[in-house]
DNA sequence: CGAAATAGTACTAGAATAGTCCTAATTGAC
DNA sequence: GTCAATTAGGACTATTCTAGTACTATTTCG
C-alpha cells in the first residue's frame, strides 16, 4: 500500500508534540502521556531521532528531549529518512547495484522519476505544517473526552 | 523506507512485458522467460492482474493474457492499487475510523493532502510512460527541472 | 480424449516490524 | 555522597506481512 511503518507515523506525532513546546525540555514520560503513545515506543523513537539530528536531548533527573531545530526548518522527508531510511518506492530507486534484473530492465528509470516527485512533495512540507490542523482545531478538553479507556501497550 | 513491495515492482515489468505484443495473447511461460522472473510468481501476478482488471485472459490450449487497455491508458497508479490496495502512506491517508488516535490526532489532515499529491504524481505517469525510461512522452519540460546531476538509467 | 493453458485457493518459510525489557550512564536534589 | 529521575544502548520476542510454492479444478484446442 505505499505506506510508512507505524513507527514513523508515530514518529511524527512525537515531534509535533516536541514542536508544542517552544524549546523546552520534555521528558519520554510527558511525551508519551500528551500522545497516548506507549512509554518503550516513544522511548525507542526519541532515541533514533536524536541519532538522527532531528531532537537533541539531556540527560539526568531534570533532562528531556527538543527539537533540535525550529518546526519549520524540519521537513517531512527528513522525518521518514531518519525514522525508515532513504525514501525509495523501488528497490533500485535509490541505489544500484542491488538488483539482477537491473541490465534488463525496462522501467527502472520512471520509477526513479516518480520517486524524486514524492521526495519532493515531501520536502515541500514542514514539521509545522504537518502540525497545522486543516479543520478547526480541537481543544484540549475534547481530547480528554476522547481518551481511550485502556492505554496499555 | 516507502516502498512497494517487490510484487508490485515484479507486476510493473509484467505489464511492461505484456505492452510489447501488441494485443496478442502472451502465456505465463511465455512472459516469465522474458521477464526472467519464476514462473509461479508470474502466474500469480497475471491472475491478480485480470482480477483487477489491468490485463485480460483467455484459457485453454492457445491461451495467455494481453493488456486489457493501450499502456497509455493504464496509470502507475492503477498498478499500484491493483498489486497492493489503494495507495496510502498512513493508515489513515484512505480511509477514516481505523485510528484509535484519530480524535486527538493534529497530524492526519497533512498527510492525507501529502498522500494526494503523490497519489497524483503516479496518476500522471502510465505504463506507456513507464516502459519508456529515457524519453517520457509528455511534455520533457516538466521532467528537466527535477533531474539529477547523476541520473544513469 | 489428452495436452496446454488459466483459475482459484491454501499453505509454508522467511523477513520485517512492532513492541518490550534490561542494564549502564548521567545529572540534579537533598 | 547517595538517591531518584532520566536518557542511551542494545538484546530479545512475538506478531504480522511478504514471497514464493503447490495442488486441484476448469477451459479450450486439436
Amino acid at each position: 500500500m505505499l505506506r510508512m511503518s507505524k513507527l514513523t507515523d508515530y514518529g511524527t506525532l512525537v515531534l509535533a508534540q516536541l514542536a508544542t513546546t517552544n524549546g523546552q525540555l520534555s521528558s519520554a514520560h510527558q511525551v508519551a502521556t500528551d500522545t497516548r503513545l506507549a512509554l518503550p515506543t516513544v522511548s525507542k523513537l526519541l532515541k533514533t531521532l536524536v541519532r538522527a539530528g532531528l531532537a537533541v536531548s539531556e540527560r539526568g533527573a531534570r533532562g528531556g528531549y527538543a527539537l533540535s531545530r525550529p518546526a519549520d526548518e524540519i521537513s517531512a522527508a527528513e522525518i521518514i529518512d531518519a525514522l525508515e531510511g532513504p525514501v525509495a518506492i523501488t528497490e533500485c530507486s535509490s541505489a544500484h547495484g542491488n538488483c539482477e534484473l537491473e541490465p534488463s530492465c525496462r522501467v527502472g528509470g520512471a520509477w526513479r522519476r516518480i520517486n524524486r516527485r514524492i521526495r519532493q512533495a515531501l520536502d515541500e512540507v514542514s514539521l509545522a505544517d504537518l502540525q497545522r490542523p486543516t479543520a478547526p482545531r480541537l481543544s484540549p478538553e475534547r481530547w480528554k473526552g476522547a481518551m481511550l479507556p485502556s492505554n496499555k501497550h
